[in-house]
RNA sequence: GCGCAGGUGGUAGAGCGGUCAAUUACAACAGACUGUAAAUCUGUCGCCCAUUGGGCUACGGGGGUUCGAAUCCCUCCCUGCGCACCA
């Protein structure tokens, strides 16, 4: 399938993505030139991470999978840690001393992170690098003497044999010198018109110079990136951090050597599983990259009907006219929102684990669900002759409490599959080997001893 | 430091001496219905034992008043707001 080059910019800028900006198309050239493989230098994508301990969500992976396209053709992703900046940024009042996150936690935390992630994103050196931001703030900082900032001065070490620029020689650190410089090219009006601050001052909060200052720090990060790695072209984030990226345009146009403002791209919301409220892990309706293929598939399922197309566009590589089309089936009542729901479930997961892995689900899944059948992987558990059930399902964590497998038994939720029969006595005896169905999905499978 | 307002179950948020294991909403779980869902309807929703019923632990921590406290008092901790101190 060779795409013709208005076609992969197109989907480049226009898929998933909420906002791009980019003032005299200076970007789109040149992505325009790389692809034509005139472009001489490496363009750099510009993605800031929290050095904290990952557990990525199909949400995050929008962004990831967006960072992904711009490497198939050859663009440079950085990631920039914001080690520093995370243990200033917060709001006050959250979580105060906020404990030092020392460079090998990070060097951790990326690995986990990276594991994850390069389900996604390539790997290889000419297409992605790593940056802490500490590398460059702890000059103004009291880690002086610490742990990270010798391992951050490790990596600058290690930086230096691997970009053999000229450019990297003249700013390693940001001192308050530096800072100011660029603080006096900033307008308090620039900085206060986000929504964000302007909710708070009306609603009459606090507003906190650190706070304010956050936005400048995330521009003097991509400043940085520019002078490390040559370039900083284009940054991607989620559209809460439009503000944010826009302000690095600002920062990096006033820099002593004026360099050429970032491009800024933001994806769009993917819905949770309830498809009311953004994925997060914090509202519980989220899907992990993570997760095993039969629970992603089974997710993917629960999605409300009216997210598919959404998820269509955000989670899968399905090209857009054909999603176009699924839309227009849908509408029509041509295409059946089960069949869709499956094929979207499919595609996702095999993302993620591979066809077999989402074939198997998927079969996992039709079989459970659909034709009531038990799921096919189901482990046997060992249980002592005459065994109570509620204390094996006590036992393997399938009911929280014996209050709760009675309630259960009363309810008639608990069935022994191959009788059929349901269990009405709450003091129910195992005495043959049988596999159990609690509610819709719990399972299991007992052998008598 | 002083003053004011608060801290209740997964969350929000009632209750302000007994009828409180705690109204209600959301979330969660189960049943019915379906296309896996969603929506809708019904039920459940601290733990332990029991057939009706009983016991235990819980309303920030500790102590007290009372026959009896989530509810009153003391104290400590925490949060928000105002003021002061410092600068």
């Amino acid at each position: 399938m060779v795409l013709k080059k208005e076609e992969i910019i197109s989907d480049l800028l226009t898929r998933g993505v909420a906002d791009f900006i980019d003032p005299d198309g200076v970007f789109r050239r040149k992505l325009e030139q790389k692809i034509e493989g005139k472009y001489p230098k490496d363009i750099i994508i510009k993605f800031g991470i929290d050095p904290t301990r990952p557990d990525i969500h199909l949400g995050h992976a929008v962004v990831f999978r967006k960072l992904r396209q711009f490497q198939d053709i050859g663009c440079k992703v950085v990631f920039l840690i914001g080690d520093f900046t995370a243990q200033i940024g917060d709001p006050t009042g959250k979580s105060k001393a906020r404990p030092e996150v020392s460079i090998a936690e990070v060097h951790e935390n990326l690995n986990t992170y990276l594991t994850q992630v390069g389900k996604v994103l390539k790997l290889e050196e000419n297409l992605y690098d790593w940056a802490p931001n500490s590398a460059w703030y702890i000059s103004v900082t009291d880690y002086g003497q610490g742990t990270m900032a010798e391992k951050t001065g490790q990596w600058l070490e290690d930086r230096k044999r691997i970009i053999n620029r000229d450019s990297h020689k003249r700013v390693w650190t940001v001192t308050l010198f530096n800072l100011m410089y660029t603080l006096r090219t900033i307008t308090h009006a620039r900085l206060i018109e986000r929504d964000l601050f302007q909710d708070r001052l009306k609603a009459g909060e606090e507003l906190y110079m650190h706070e304010m200052l956050y936005p400048v720090l995330q521009g003097v990060d991509s400043a940085m990136i520019y002078h490390i790695f040559g370039g900083c072209d284009l940054e991607i984030g989620g559209s809460d951090q439009k503000f944010n990226m826009l302000m690095g345009r600002d920062v990096m146009k006033h820099q002593p050597e004026p360099q050429e403002p970032q491009a800024v791209l933001t994806t769009k919301i993917l819905a949770g599983t309830d498809g009311k409220e953004k994925m997060s892990k914090s509202l519980g309706n989220y899907i992990s990259i993570t997760d095993a293929p039969n629970d992603m598939y089974g997710k993917v399922m629960s999605i409300p009907d009216t997210s598919l197309v959404n998820y269509f566009e955000l989670c899968t590589y399905t090209p857009a006219e054909e999603i176009k089309a699924i839309e227009a089936g849908l509408a029509a009542g041509k295409l059946h929102p089960k069949d869709t729901k499956m094929r979207l479930a499919r595609e996702i997961t095999a993302i993620y684990h591979g066809e077999k892995a989402a074939a198997g689900a998927e079969e996992a899944f039709s079989a459970t669900f659909a034709r009531g059948e038990v799921p096919p992987d189901l482990q046997a558990v060992a249980v002592s002759k005459e065994s109570l059930l509620a204390d094996i399902l006590l036992r393997e964590k399938l009911v929280k409490s014996k209050a709760e497998y009675r309630r259960l038994v009363e309810q008639g939720a608990i069935k022994n599959v191959q009788s059929g029969k349901r269990i009405d006595d709450p003091a129910h005896k195992i005495t043959e080997a049988a596999v159990y169905r609690i509610g819709s999905n719990r399972f299991i499978k007992v052998e008598p001893q």
